[in-house]
DNA sequence: TAGGCGTGGAC
DNA sequence: TGTCCAAGCCT
């Protein structure tokens, strides 16, 4: 690939590049990797108020370092992949420490949650190197654009084609067409300024690369979570570290199993995970079992920093409590 | 290294 | 309704 296609992209994404909140903050370290942990598996809809709100209240990674854990992770409730969360603290504390962020990709690469992507954005897009970020984005474009079907042959072509000194802007010229034109399905190659330049375009077949990734089966479970009232408060409890939603705010109630459990279910609320479905039987029980826990005002429920999960099933038992009959 | 780990939008 | 997919990381 010449650098002539190269030209072409950081042209067009210098007239075309969306307005990203973060964009401004190219060359800050922190908001580069707030924003970068953030978009982890997440996409810019869902991150771009959240980005927002974390610099609100955390302005700088020291004033994110010295916030109570249960804070910010009632910010992050409802993103998703909790372990990011815990993550971003250890990291933020770590950085905190030591002064200010590493500039190098290999220190980076130390901190917790950034792994080889997000160690090379952040090494490019904040600190110039000229590190070679490679997300799904990027595999996709250099795999259609050098016609790769195998993933694995795509970031030695990457590093062929990225020019000198322009990593970061190049990176993100890449997933920005990633996300607009070159994307998964029914990509728009006529809008695209790499069209005449592109190996799976001439072929015919843009989608056919990369190779598409083998699906497994999702498995369905079942949890039970108790409903405990008093007044006009709900029985919460704090989830283990550890594990799924680990550390998260949460509905009492045992593990969750294969089978259909035995119960009376004053509602019942169907979640899908990622990688397993789930029914959550909402059980009325009179008092607090025994351990840890809080009544939580039902009116300030949405400030208890529950995860997408229980805050549903939350409200799954507040309508059926209004209304019985539809609860069947 | 393959599987665990959330959620919401597009289709 | 279900399936795919998103600026991945960790073990």
């Amino acid at each position: 690939m010449d650098a002539t296609a190269a030209a072409k992209l950081l042209d067009h994404y210098a007239a075309n590049a969306r307005d990203l909140p973060w964009r401004l903050a190219t060359r800050d370290p922190y908001r580069t990797w707030l924003s970068e942990v953030m978009l982890q598996q997440t996409t810019v809809a869902t991150v771009t108020p959240r980005f927002r709100r974390f610099l609100e209240r955390w302005p700088t990674v020291q004033a994110l370092a010295a916030a109570p854990e249960e804070e910010i992770l009632g910010e992050w409730a409802g993103l998703g992949y909790y372990a990011r969360a815990r993550n971003l603290i250890a990291c933020a504390r770590a950085v905190a420490e030591r002064g200010r962020f590493p500039a190098t990709e290999s220190e980076l690469r130390k901190l917790p949650g950034l792994g080889a992507y997000t160690a090379a954005a952040v090494a490019a897009i904040a600190f110039g190197e000229d590190a070679v970020p490679v997300d799904t984005n990027v595999e996709r474009v250099v795999a259609r654009v050098f016609g790769l079907a195998k993933r694995a042959d795509v970031p030695a072509a990457a590093r062929t084609w990225f020019p000198a000194g322009r990593h970061g802007d190049f990176a993100q010229a890449l997933m920005d067409l990633g996300a607009s034109i070159c994307r998964p399905k029914r990509p728009a190659c006529d809008r695209c300024p790499l069209a005449a330049d592109c190996r799976a375009a001439a072929l015919g077949t843009p989608e056919a690369f990369p190779a598409p990734k083998v699906k497994k089966e999702r498995p369905h479970r079942h949890g039970v979570a108790w409903w405990i009232r008093r007044g006009d408060e709900v029985w919460l409890v704090r989830r283990p570290a550890e594990g799924l939603l680990g550390g998260m705010a949460s509905l009492p109630g045992p593990e969750w199993t294969d089978d259909r459990p035995q119960v009376n279910a004053l509602a019942i609320h169907r979640h899908g995970f990622t990688h397993f479905s789930l029914d959550l039987h909402l059980v009325p029980q009179g008092d607090p079992p025994a351990g840890e826990g809080w009544w939580q005002p039902i009116a300030d429920l949405a400030a208890a920093g529950l995860p997408t999960l229980y805050r549903k099933a939350a409200e799954a038992a507040l309508a059926a409590e209004r209304e019985p009959k539809l609860a069947a």
